[in-house]
DNA sequence: CGAATTTTGTAGCGTACGCTCCAAAATCGT
DNA sequence: ACGATTTTGGAGCGTACGCTACAAAATTCG
């Protein structure tokens, strides 16, 4: 047939994802993402189409393995409200640790490139939904279990949870102590246990 | 003397805040910024210096416009509690009634540029501050007033209430809808209102 | 081995970037 | 009116951008 690839695929998005994480879809040159890819400009745009397509395959490869995997993991080791405090507990931890303060790739891509491109726009309010919509299973779920006041709406605490996480997420980059991180998130938390 | 400048600087600043506004620090050109502020490349480097100062001179122009502005109106004219509620009510009003979804300027440039620049990142910092300092000055002040629970910590509230600002502020600019804006910011409202 | 097919590295396309140089135009004090 | 001083517009600097053309290298099948 013809000459193999060198380079593994999902290897070179990991590290497209990492490049388009740190700097955002316009700061990064295709010449950056290359590089750190470990590939030539040719390979890239042969295998990957544009540096636009790149960032769309950056995204779907960062939606599966840092918000599907960890909405997966959590929903079926935890009990739905736990779940929720769970989540919320380790992106708090994640973005303690990470010393690039990166903060989400799909948060920082809503603000930097969906409002120029309607369909990446689209695509990344796809993906937060997808989140929401993880909570608003959860807090239902803890209702009708009980373990969470029956007063509340789903889906109106599911948004409110959404914007609670992004909001955290914008001050995990700008460099947020723990305790901020922690002040930011506690109250929607709180929305789930005490009485209403 | 000399010749007198033809363009009055504070109107040119304010077409410069907008162009930062809309796309952002770097995506924003020279050139882009020249033209809609109505003057000539060299007017802009002789005035303003280069492109990162008239940034930060945008940033403060729209925080003194916006965000200190709101402030000082609506802390005048509303007790600690309402002024709080009316601050995120004109805020999703405002982010509804623009065309062009903008956003915060502030939340915008944290996520954009604050990161990769140390200096700019503490300039964005602390105009964030002076809004959670407004949230805990009118947090404590209606506690004293008996307006609002004792129960709650001025200081964590006023975080959360920042990082909820900061969440509706990205889905605003996403395009959220105006239920949207209000789910997420009701609870934090109700944080107020609901005795603990 | 050799033809066919795909990947790879290099070089370079046209364009736009941030920024600067410089002479002409405009305004002041005298 | 005139020299001094500042602003203005245009041309252009060097660099980097996204992307492509092209030939050499590498692989599979006959």
């Amino acid at each position: 047939m013809a000459r193999l690839k060198e380079f593994d695929e999902d290897r070179a998005v990991d590290a497209a994802v990492d490049c388009f994480w740190n700097r955002g879809y316009e700061a990064t040159s295709v010449r950056d993402l290359a590089q750190q890819m470990g590939i030539g400009g040719t390979s890239l745009y042969n295998t990957f189409g544009d540096k636009r397509a790149l960032f769309v395959r950056s995204l779907e490869r960062y939606a599966n393995r840092s918000t599907r995997e960890r909405i997966a993991r959590l929903e079926t080791s935890h009990l739905p409200k736990e779940a929720i405090r769970a989540f919320l507990a380790e992106v708090i931890e994640r973005s303690l640790k990470d010393p690039h303060r990166k903060g989400c790739l799909l948060v920082n891509s809503a603000l930097d490139v969906a409002p120029h491109d309607a369909e990446l726009g689209r695509v990344v309010s796809g993906y937060l939904d997808e989140i929401r919509a993880f909570f608003r299973r959860n807090v239902e779920a803890a209702r009708t279990a009980g373990t969470t006041p029956h007063g509340i709406d789903a889906e109106s605490v599911s948004i409110h949870l959404l914007g609670v996480l992004i909001g955290m997420r914008v001050l995990a980059r700008t460099g947020a102590k723990r305790r901020t991180l922690e002040a930011v998130v506690q109250p929607a938390l709180d929305l789930l246990e005490r009485p209403r």
